[in-house]
DNA sequence: TGTACATCAGTGAACGCGCGTTCACTGATGTAC
DNA sequence: TGTACATCAGTGAACGCGCGTTCACTGATGTAC
């Protein structure tokens, strides 16, 4: 998938042997929860649509958890590299770059709503995956990086974590609520890169004294 | 349900005719989401918890999809009630009081995930509920109420609406954050009461200048 | 360059399973007279 | 108060279905000499 130089771009029908098969399988339940929820896919439909037959997913994955489990990673990968990028196309260290690492966060929710609640602890047994917990950590780095620069602060600092956490919260919710259309015309506003502006800076602002 | 007396409570291994199934059906299933996940639950299983036969849930529910909106639809009275006993607990128009609505919302995921991964449309086919619908806003209208009381402005108020969706999504995030295990020390601290009053304070006082 | 062989990635048939739903039925309940 | 009867809420057997997974297999690929 990685070391695959062009292979995966072209419908490679490819021969007998090596289609490129585990990312197609992939590609395949990308499109199998988007359409039909999470958990509303099935090996034997994956591989239909992979156009192999239903024992093949076999050679690739241990059992269907361990496929819903290479959704979820190669979906965390491409979310971090999402929120980094929303993160480096403002200066270092600007309200503006902490932003838009949030609004990258909801245009990902909105874009692959399926996905999105796959990745988020709605299927079964996942619990035991460490490799997808610390995958889940650097995506929450990139959130403690972008308000430490904001901040002025040592992204160790606890309350840089804290307040992170909480423009995490707000971000994640408002995905959710979005994707499950259970928003208002309040909430499309809060689109509007203003209004997020704003709230990522009363929360990074909000006065901690105890 | 509503109209029974207290029978609900007992065992009530009750005559062959009427042993409040629909209830008894409803707490099946509710058992069954928290253990097995939202989908992991069987119109079968619940029957068989609830010590009828697998056809009897028939006579109550149209199909497996009407089971669960009759979970969502009881889970969302409550949720609400929780919502309002909270708010109540502190003066009208008050900061705690808004901040109250808040905790009786995350408190209510963390006793049952489940449930509450249930209502937020992880399940498939419950667009066409419209009742479900009016059900949620009536919920985000207690969230409406208590921050127009504590701004001093009407809850038609589009600022103020605003307002309440942000502070939904920011306690909506964490519920989700929480429960998923996706939280950190930092999560932690927003449990704290100071934190979550700071926090509510923030957002509801964020200069919307425009 | 050619051959022998281990390995790899697929096939396709088969399995047992539990599920959602239906059906004709039956016994208990509530009501009209 | 008693009886006749409609209705209601259950039974249990049966159905067809698609799924996850295994199995022995086979053809293509890559490597050693």
């Amino acid at each position: 998938m990685t070391e695959d130089p062009a292979a995966s771009t072209a419908p490679a029908r490819a021969a007998y042997h090596h289609g490129d098969l585990r990312a197609q399988l992939i590609a395949a339940v990308r499109e199998l929860v988007e359409t039909h929820g999470p958990d509303g896919f099935s090996v034997a439909e994956a591989a239909r649509r992979a156009g192999v037959s239903s024992a093949a997913p076999y050679k690739h994955f241990k059992d269907r958890p361990a496929i819903l489990r290479g959704v979820v990673s190669e979906a965390m990968d491409r979310l971090r590299a999402a929120m980094e990028a929303g993160a480096a196309s403002y200066p270092a260290g600007s309200i503006e770059a902490v932003a838009a690492v949030g609004r990258a966060y909801v245009s990902f929710a909105r874009a692959e709503p399926g996905v999105f609640r796959l990745v988020f602890g709605l299927t079964e047994g996942h619990e035991t995956a460490p490799d997808l917990q610390s995958k889940g950590e650097r995506c929450f780095g990139v959130v403690v990086r972008a308000a430490a620069a904001c901040l002025g602060l040592p992204p160790e600092n606890s309350d840089v974590q804290a307040r992170a956490y909480m423009l995490w919260s707000f971000v994640h919710g408002h995905s959710f609520l979005t994707i499950d259309k259970k928003s208002n015309v309040a909430s499309d506003r809060i689109d509007d890169w203003f209004y997020l502006l704003t709230v990522s800076g009363a929360i990074l602002g909000l006065p901690i004294r105890r």
